[in-house]
DNA sequence: AAGTAATCCTATTTATTTAGTATGATTTTA
DNA sequence: TAAAATCATACTAAATAAATAGGATTACTT
């Protein structure tokens, strides 16, 4: 039922990379640093996050991460789905037969499907770029992005 | 992510007793039977339900289990909490300073707690009554509940 | 050309949670 | 009194999650 560290790391890194980077590459130790978070287990979580390409790598002394795409083009329902798989909270699959197979897809098409898709649909209307302008205004220092 | 059988089989099993039992109890090894699911574990879970006050017990022979209210008055959010804990796809506390606080904060605010909600809102909006409707129009059999 | 700072890759370990099993006690009906 | 059921709890096994570790590769800098 809880998204697992891999996701809220991961979203949280994104977002620290739209707030921080401004464009240029930012070195894993430094988000680590920042998030309090092993900088070895970050590896991870980035391997995948470029691999779904929202973002870019460039390796090599100065190397380092930015962001694939603009904030606004990026939604964290792209970003979880990337690092949690679909965003789901069942899926069986069920093709038998009987009063068993019967009741999973009734609660299949009457509970799973329309709560997994609220989820989808309010994740899919939060951009990047949305989290970016909050964290701003809660830290009234509207110093990045300028 | 995902919810646990404990849920699934949860509200299996409250289905399967608002279908069956016509207000009458219904004994486990009837309802494990029909849904393939483990006495033993099934036994677990209606502790839980039973505690919750969403079933009431009768021990001893020929007892077994009843809802406790009318179908229609209970919502599969009520199920759900009741198994699985508050449903929520993260709830970390969050009381520091710093950078890495004000990100979980906003991320607690402009994320989680808007799709913590919207699963809640599905959940609370489903009444068992529905899944019973939903499954007696699936099974074209309207036998149940005359 | 050498050294260094970074990503990249993947194996291993550890901890936690989940799922299921087992067993015996208690209660009530027949 | 026997049988059928809930009740309670302890235990085990499997799966998943989280973190650690270490070396390979790449590219910048001096």
């Amino acid at each position: 039922m809880k998204i697992s560290t891999r996701g809220r790391y991961g979203l949280r890194a994104m977002l620290d990379l739209a707030v921080f980077s401004r464009g240029e590459h930012v070195a894993l130790n430094a988000i680590a640093e920042r998030q309090n978070i092993s900088e070895n287990y970050l590896e991870q979580v980035f391997s995948i996050l470029r691999k779904a390409g929202l973002v870019r790598s460039v390796k090599g002394a100065q190397g380092g991460y930015t962001l694939a795409m603009e904030p606004a083009q990026v939604t964290v329902g792209m970003i979880l789905r990337a690092l949690e798989g679909e965003l789901a909270v069942v899926d069986e699959e069920n093709s038998g037969e009987g009063v068993e197979s019967a009741m999973l897809s009734c609660l299949q098409s009457n509970v799973w499907d329309p709560i997994n898709a609220s989820m989808n649909q309010v994740a899919d209307s939060i951009s990047l770029q949305d989290l970016v302008d909050s964290f701003n205004n809660i830290n009234e220092a509207p110093m990045y992005y300028i």
